[in-house]
DNA sequence: CTAAATGTTAAGCC
DNA sequence: GGGCTTAACATTTA
């Protein structure tokens, strides 16, 4: 469920609840004050990268659904208890399964940096560019996984950006050259808006190049598979075709 | 059946 | 306090 775009998916499904009041609220979390959610209404749904935000008047519902999340529109899950479940005076019903929520009091203007999220109208490149050439020593694998320069890319994305720029995923940012440190803030989004087309049409999987993948598209040799960086998260590349910027760490 | 994974956060340690 | 490691969460798929 993860990855800014399975979010932006998500925004639009739920969109038609914006506006209507909860009647009813459950569920097993062990934050939300569920006697305080009927009678309020939902101003907006919105994503900032990964997190869901459902913004009532006195507090924003903040939904992260982690690895294992799941959500379900007008049903439920047979085996699932809801972590939070939403009926609303209008009809309908919004269903959010082992995902991790919290509260934002105050305005999430202030929250949120929405230039950060990757999919959002208000991304700014030269933003995440700044805070790129800030951290000069960071590994390109690590950098793309940051959210608060790259908010919404996840580990997918992040494999299918790099190999698709041939950039090795242990590169260290401070030595890419400045046209390809600009092509990685600028792939970051292109692809996220790929990704969200494919997985629209359920052909996310069969667009994979490198991600899970043992075979390299373009050299038809090995791809390497490791947990690189600090983030340690799998990752899968081309010692051929990927040109590694920088030391060998 | 077991392991590993589209992720984040908190606690513990040096 | 910083920076690192580990664990916890908990579902689905290979």
């Amino acid at each position: 469920m993860p990855e800014g775009p399975s979010l932006v998916i998500l925004k639009e499904l739920a969109q038609p609840f914006a506006g209507r009041t909860i009647a009813a609220a459950h569920g097993n979390s062990k934050v939300v004050p569920y006697d305080e959610l009927p009678g309020q209404p939902i101003l907006s749904l919105r994503t900032w990268g990964k997190h869901f935000l459902i913004e009532l008047p006195l507090f924003t519902l903040r939904i992260h659904f982690l690895m294992f999340g799941s959500y379900r529109i007008d049903e439920r899950k047979e085996n699932s208890p809801e972590r939070l479940g939403l009926a609303f005076e209008e009809g309908g019903e919004l269903n959010f399964y082992t995902c991790a929520i919290q509260l934002i009091e105050g305005d999430l203007d202030q929250a949120y940096e929405w230039h950060a999220d990757v999919m959002a109208d208000a991304w700014k490149p030269a933003a995440a560019l700044k805070k790129l050439r800030a951290m000069p020593d960071t590994l390109v694998c690590d950098a793309l996984l940051d959210q608060t320069i790259f908010s919404g890319v996840g580990n997918i994305i992040k494999n299918e950006v790099l190999f698709r720029l041939k950039i090795h995923p242990a590169s260290t940012v401070g030595a890419l050259p400045a046209t390809k440190l600009r092509e990685l803030v600028k792939q970051a989004r292109q692809y996220s808006f790929e990704f969200l087309e494919w997985k629209k049409a359920f052909v996310l999987k069969q667009h994979w190049l490198a991600h899970t993948k043992r075979i390299c598209p373009r050299c038809n040799i090995a791809l390497h598979k490791a947990h690189l960086g600090k983030t340690r998260r799998r990752t899968f590349w081309c010692e051929r075709c990927q040109k590694r910027y920088g030391p060998v760490l």
